[in-house]
RNA sequence: GGAGAGGUGGCAGAGUGGUCGAAUGCGCACGCUUGGAAAGCGUGUAAACCGCAAGGUUUCGGGGGUUCGAACCCCCCCCUCUUCGCCA
């Protein structure tokens, strides 16, 4: 959420900035709000201090034992007046809320602008792309083909058992192969907390709906969610259960209501968790393969700081997912997010893209994003700034590092060789029982 | 799921209808003291919102109610702890 004393203060300006990532504020309809609010606002609590100050002569005088009658009559009718007034502030500021509660974030004035994907700006190119000397197969091949015949029937990748049990979208993975998504897994967690400084977190698959408000996902983007059934009581009070579609959401919600000890920032939280995504608007899109999938799993990295270190932390952050790639040797780029792609929440996004060898291209893995104060003032998040003794917003950064069904499949796609067999990378081995090689 | 206890500031914890946004302690900040530190002493220290400011409003788990006035009384809900049952 943006900040709505900047809002009303700087309406044109923040509209400027906002329409360079392709959002039209309705500055209009904000500007009439704020000048209804003003005159509520000011109403309502005029007649507050006046109820109060009564109220504390009749206790005063009662204490004297004096008669308090005629100050009751004084505000004996304000009552009524109070409760309407009260209540048209109560829907004015609710109603206002939702407006600002939808929308985006400003980006920084690093992001490049641009409409859409395509004008996205590459920073940087990791390793070489690989080379064969054969007809390559892509994942859905090579998964179905490999170890047929291991557990009766159908592939190590098999993507009719997962229709049969839960429809498109869903996949099992068996043997090797769900072991070496196993070993990606602890690979990705043993090096973010080994090595990166990040502590390592079990956290709630199933989150309120206020989470999911405080990191951005609601209230605009909710078909994209799986919700559980609910009573429209539970639903009512905000207790519906969803699904969560990244891990971004409980970790980031951990310093939600908070206020923390600026001595403990930054905190650097990582989690490994499924992810559910139901996808909507995306029919058609990546339909083959594991790319696109209801349910996938991902290792999460997560920063909470200080507002002055936030973009170095963004830097740091991208460079711990990248780290990852490099020990498996996978060729990946880096990509800013111009200011027409960029997510909801986020002010700057950085994309890590592997190579995907079938598909001759890149393909995003990670996305490290860089929030500001968006999420920070929407969760309530704070710490105390020593030299003021006052509790500021935090900065919020989080990134995948990484999606690991994606980094299953360019793993296989990578690694194949000409038997239709899959290289696994030396550092995975040890995490494999050995095993160098996937038939 | 049953029974009991409880939810108050950064934390612990008093407060059962009026001058209570709230004692006290811890923590934190500043000052005194010291060669320096600790201890000690003194002062200050909740948050959100409106306002250029002075100042004002709101908030004691959440929501309703009673009252001129609610942390305090009544109703509903949530959460935590203890305990019994059940259970991976």
């Amino acid at each position: 959420m943006l900040d709505a004393k900047y809002l009303r203060n700087n309406l044109d300006e923040a509209a400027s900035q906002l329409a360079r990532r392709g959002f039209t504020l309705d500055t209009e309809q904000l500007a009439e709000f704020e000048s209804e609010r003003k005159v509520i606002q000011a109403k309502t609590q005029e007649l507050q201090a006046f109820r109060k100050s009564k109220s504390k002569e009749i206790g005063m005088a009662k204490k004297n034992g004096e008669d308090a009658s005629e100050i009751l009559a004084s505000v004996a009718s304000i009552g009524d007046d109070l409760k309407s007034m009260e209540a048209r502030l109560k829907n004015l500021l609710d109603e206002t809320n939702a407006v600002l509660m939808s929308i985006p974030n400003i980006p920084h004035e690093s992001s490049p602008d641009g409409k859409n994907e395509d004008e996205n700006i590459e920073v940087r190119k990791w390793g070489e792309l690989p080379t064969f000397d054969f007809d390559i197969k892509d994942h859905v091949d090579l998964g179905v083909e490999l170890g047929t015949g291991w557990n009766a029937k159908g592939g190590l990748m098999d993507f009719e058992t997962g229709a049969k049990l839960s429809g498109a979208r869903f996949t099992t993975l068996k043997g090797p192969l769900a072991r070496l998504h196993r070993a990606l897994i602890q690979l990705m967690l043993n090096t973010h907390t080994e090595e990166h400084g990040y502590s390592e977190n079990y956290v709630p698959y199933l989150v309120r709906p206020d989470a999911l408000r405080g990191t951005g996902q609601l209230p605009k983007f909710k078909e994209d969610l799986f919700a559980i059934e609910a009573n429209e009581e539970d639903i009512a009070d905000n207790k519906q259960l969803h699904l969560i579609p990244t891990a971004e959401v409980p970790v980031t919600n951990m310093v939600s209501d908070s206020i923390l000890d600026e001595k403990d920032l930054p905190l650097r939280l990582t989690a490994h968790t499924p992810c559910f995504r139901s996808e909507a608007g995306a029919y058609g899109k990546d339909v083959r393969g594991l790319i696109r999938q209801h349910q996938f799993e991902k290792v999460e990295l997560v920063q909470i700081t200080k507002p002055e270190d936030s973009m170095n932390a963004l830097d740091e952050l991208l460079g711990h997912a990248e780290k990852i790639l490099q020990l498996l040797k996978l060729p990946y780029r880096v990509v800013a997010l111009c200011t027409g792609d960029i997510g909801f929440s986020a002010c700057k996004t950085y994309d890590i893209e592997v190579w995907v060898p079938a598909q001759k291209t890149y393909r995003e893995i990670s996305s490290c994003s860089l929030f500001g104060d968006f999420q920070a003032r929407r969760m309530l998040a704070r710490y105390r700034n020593k030299e003021t003794g006052k509790p500021e917003l935090v900065h919020t950064i989080n990134g995948s590092g990484l999606a690991v069904g994606r980094t299953l499949v360019a793993i296989m796609e990578n690694f194949q060789q000409a038997d239709g067999s899959i290289k696994v990378p030396e550092v995975l081995v040890p995490y494999m029982g050995g095993i160098k090689i996937i038939k």
